[in-house]
DNA sequence: GTCTATACAATGATAGAC
DNA sequence: GTCTATCATTGTATAGAC
C-alpha cells in the first residue's frame, strides 16, 4: 500500500510540473486542462481521479516551489554572518530559486499578483510571509549596528521582488527592447550578461547601507 | 461626414476602456468578448464591426497609455532642472500615470512582460523605448556632473518598473500578506499609506545617488 | 451602421466499461 | 485505477435582415 502511495505521488508530481509550466506561460484561463494531460501523459480522466478539477491543480503548484524556497533561503541565511552580507545571500538565494529549479514559478505568482492574489492558497501566503520575516530580521539587525540607514523593510521587499521578478520573467520583452536600442543605434551594452544579477544585487545592498558600498 | 467619424471614434474609444479593464482584471484568455461589448453598452457584432476581433481589441489599448504616459513624463521632465530632480519627476510622473488616468495599464503590461511580450504592438515597444531613452539622458546626465554613481541605466530602469509595477497593481496582494503579519503579532506600520509612493522614490534615488541622499 | 440569430470550435468535466 | 466516449457549456465570430 505505502507503495502504491508512492507511485502515485510520483504520477502526480509530474503531472504538476507539467501542469506548473503551462499555467506559466499561459495564465490560468490560458492553460488547457487536455494539454497539461497530454503532455504529463496521462490520460484527463486519470488527472482527473487523482487531482481534481483545474482550479485545484493550480492550487497545488505553488506548495512545493515556495516551500522549497523558504527552506533553501533559511539554510543560506543562518550559514551566513554580518547583514551586509546576509542581504545579500537572501536576494541571491531568492533568484536562484526563481531561476534554476522553480524557474517558472514567477510568472505564476506575478500573474497572481496583479490578477488580486484571489488563487493564492493560504498555506503559500503563510510560506511568503515567513520568507519575509527573514529579511525583516536582517534589515532589522543592519539597522541596529548602523551598517543599514533605516528603511522600511516592506520597500526593501517590494524593490527585491519587483526587481527580480521582471529579471527573472522579462527575458522576451528586453530581447524586443534591446532589437528596438539597436535600430535607435543606442548602445545598450550588457543588457543581457552573467552580471545582471549581481548589478541587481549590489542596487539593492546599495539602497539601504549607510554611505553607500565601499569599494 | 465628420461629425459621424468623431461619434464613431468615441464610441470605439468607449470600447477600448471597457476592453482594457476587462484585460486588465483577467487577461487575454480570461476577459470575454461578449462581456466587453456587455459592459460598453454595444452589440457584440457592432463591435466587431467597428474594431475586428479580439486580437485587433487588446492591441488597441497598448497605444493611447503609452504615448500618453510619454507626453507628460517629457512635458515634466523639460520644465525640471538637476539630475537628482529630474529623476524624482521621472519615477513621480510614471506612478502617477500608473495610478490615476490609466490606473489599468500596469496590470495589462506585467502580463505581457511575463507573457514573452509577444502580443504588445511595435509601436507600444517603440513609445516605451522614447520613455527609457529620457532616463538614459537622466543618469548619463547625473553621472557626468558627479551627483550619480556610475550605474547601468538599464538597472535603474528595471528597479523603477519593478517596484512601481508592484506598488500599483499588488494591492490586494499586500492587503492578506498584512493580514497574515497581524496573525503573526508582527508590526507592519505604514503598509498602506500615502507615503508609500514617496518612499520607493527615495529608494530608488538614494540606489543612484553618490554619497547617498543628503538630509 | 446596428441587431438577431446562429454557426462552429473549443473546453472543462464525467459516466460507465474494463 | 485507467480509458473511451460523450456531454453541456461557453466562446469567438459572422451571415443576413433591417
Amino acid at each position: 500500500m505505502a507503495v502504491a502511495q508512492e507511485k502515485s505521488q510520483e504520477l502526480i508530481d509530474s503531472i504538476l510540473e507539467i501542469a506548473a509550466k503551462q499555467f506559466a506561460e499561459k495564465g490560468f484561463s490560458g492553460a488547457r486542462v487536455d494539454e497539461i494531460a497530454h503532455e504529463a501523459g496521462v490520460n484527463k480522466a486519470t488527472m482527473y481521479y487523482h487531482i481534481g478539477n483545474k482550479q485545484a491543480l493550480y492550487e497545488q503548484i505553488f506548495i512545493e516551489p515556495l516551500e522549497a524556497t523558504l527552506a533553501d533561503v533559511r539554510g543560506q541565511v543562518a550559514q551566513t554572518t554580518g547583514a551586509e552580507a546576509r542581504l545579500r545571500v537572501y536576494i541571491k538565494c531568492l533568484a536562484q530559486n526563481m531561476t534554476s529549479r522553480y524557474g517558472y514559478f514567477p510568472a505564476v505568482m506575478m500573474r497572481e499578483v496583479v490578477s488580486g492574489a484571489a488563487r493564492i492558497p493560504e498555506r503559500a501566503m503563510r510560506t511568503m510571509c515567513d520568507v519575509q520575516l527573514i529579511l525583516r530580521e536582517i534589515i532589522s539587525d543592519g539597522v541596529k549596528t548602523g551598517s543599514f540607514r533605516t528603511v522600511n523593510p516592506f520597500m526593501v521587499h517590494m524593490l527585491i521582488m519587483g526587481s527580480l521578478s521582471i529579471y527573472t520573467t522579462g527575458g522576451p520583452m528586453r530581447q524586443r527592447m534591446t532589437a528596438l536600442f539597436n535600430d535607435y543605434q543606442v548602445q545598450n551594452s550588457q543588457l543581457e550578461n552573467q552580471f545582471m544579477l549581481e548589478e541587481i544585487v549590489d542596487m539593492i545592498v546599495y539602497s539601504v547601507l549607510n554611505g553607500g558600498v565601499k569599494k
